[in-house]
DNA sequence: ATGTGC
């Protein structure tokens, strides 16, 4: 393959052949390589022969392959000529991450640590396959659907504050009519739950600030104690997900669209196909919010019972796996980002007003037992759709890390180092073992070194609530 | 990610 070298951290593959755009990876050396072993750089060639797909096909630092597009991966489409595609956002629509501040040092917390863990875990039902503890009555799925993060706050989950920081305050404009029955079925017993995987419910502490002046507008300090919710739309969006690739899949012949690769499924934007998934998807985008929402409102209630007293507030909440009608210079864009990040920089309309002299907080998990990431859009992302990465990255399946570690094990590991974790599922905790994933630390830098989102904050963890 | 499959 034709790597030209464009930047320190910058790689492209030139356009031929079929390729409407050229593939851009955001990368350092060490990190392009990873991508080389499975079918990322692949895939995003793949993706950059889409219609009316514009600047580049982009691949974030942590990039992977992924069903059709890559993880880590941005693409931008033209919204007259260009498509929007179920297998661009991802199964688990909106899985994203929420970051709550506490008023607390990490050592007022640590007494009490592992009741809080135990409470958490109690308060907020994990593992694959699990319910919550809501009962939705009549007619009430739809309102979530419709009202996301809105609907969770107007019931007493949470705070009105809240949904000022979360993207698009928790709510995109949706159509609960193009939501199958079996995905709302799906949903409607999950929601409030945080599922299985990569998700988590972590206690963190912030470990070093980088940047002072953005630290201080998004009220984080050295010490402090802070909470990580990590999960998404559950059965519901996979569902969505499910049905709209079959009907893409249909649907290609009636615009004649050829691909290089079935998995990339997708339908005009502007068409009845094209609209009723953004519809569906931004409905199941909503039941995340409203997700994160519920399990920030039990997280509060965890802390009241065991402190006496709860000062969560948000810093924010981030989508990682959505598609966005979106502003870049002058144009107007269906962006794409599957394991992706918006990073927006200071003056856009999109930022909450307390946030927007410095940019938007870009919330970046690592894996169980290493540091995450406070960082800040800049104006360098504009290159990139206002993007950045999402987390650490696989680098072994959950096949091989199954096969390489024992949960118990990887569970004593953490515990010598001072991380409690409290797990539904001892194989989760195989699957998710930090030798399974890329170095948090080295995709971080190569963000903060290109410039796209620069580092605020790192946080490490103190506990750990697994599914 | 996921009622861990067509």
């Amino acid at each position: 393959m034709n790597f030209k070298r464009i930047g320190d951290n910058l790689w492209e593959v030139p356009k031929e052949g079929n390729m409407k755009v050229p593939v851009r990876i955001v990368a350092s050396e060490e990190l392009l390589e990873m991508m080389k072993m499975d079918l990322t750089i692949h895939q995003a060639i793949n993706v950059s022969m889409l219609p009316g797909i514009e600047g580049a096909s982009f691949v974030m630092p942590d990039g992977h392959q992924g069903y059709g597009f890559p993880i880590g991966g941005v693409a931008a489409f033209n919204m007259e000529s260009g498509i929007i595609s179920p297998g661009g956002v991802g199964y688990d629509i909106n899985c994203g991450v929420r970051l709550l501040k506490t008023d607390m040092d990490h050592a007022e917390l640590l007494g009490k640590k592992h009741s809080l863990l135990v409470s958490m875990f109690k308060n907020v039902p994990s593992g694959l396959g699990s319910k919550g503890k809501v009962r939705l009555r009549q007619g009430d799925m739809d309102e979530v659907l419709e009202h996301g993060a809105k609907w969770a706050v107007e019931n007493d989950y949470g705070w009105k504050e809240d949904l000022k920081y979360t993207e698009e305050g928790g709510r995109m404009p949706s159509d609960p009519r193009l939501i199958s029955e079996q995905a709302k079925k799906r949903g409607s017993s999950q929601l409030g739950s945080l599922g299985s995987g990569n998700h988590f419910l972590e206690l963190q502490y912030v470990s070093e600030i980088f940047d002072e002046r953005a630290a201080k507008a998004f009220g984080l300090y050295e010490g402090q104690a802070v909470v990580m919710i990590h999960t998404g739309s559950r059965g519901c969006g996979h569902q969505v997900c499910s049905d709209y690739l079959r009907t893409m899949e249909k649907a290609l012949k009636k615009y004649e669209l050829v691909l290089p690769d079935r998995e990339l499924a997708c339908a005009p934007i502007a068409s009845q196909e094209g609209r009723e998934y953004f519809k569906a998807m931004s409905g199941a985008a909503n039941f995340a919010w409203a997700n994160r929402q519920m399990i920030t409102h039990w997280t509060r209630e965890s802390f009241e019972s065991v402190y006496g007293h709860s000062e969560l507030e948000m810093l924010y909440d981030v989508a990682h796996n959505i598609a966005k009608e979106e502003q870049h210079k002058g144009k107007r864009f269906m962006v794409h980002r599957k394991g992706a990040t918006r990073a927006l920089w200071k003056d856009r309309p999109e930022i909450t007003p307390d946030y927007k002299s410095v940019g938007q907080p870009v919330i970046i998990p690592g894996s169980m037992g290493t540091a995450s990431y406070v960082l800040c859009g800049h104006e360098n992302a504009s290159e990139f759709f206002g993007s950045t990465a999402h987390g650490a990255g696989r680098v072994l399946s959950r096949s091989k890390a199954i096969k390489r570690f024992r949960g118990e094990d990887v569970s004593d590991d953490l515990g010598k180092r001072g991380i409690d974790v409290v797990a539904d599922q001892m194989r989760t905790v195989a699957e998710e073992a930090p030798e399974a994933y890329k170095d948090i630390d080295k995709v971080a830098d190569v963000s903060h070194e290109v410039g796209i989102a620069t580092k605020v904050a790192r946080l490490l963890p103190l506990g750990v609530v697994k599914g």
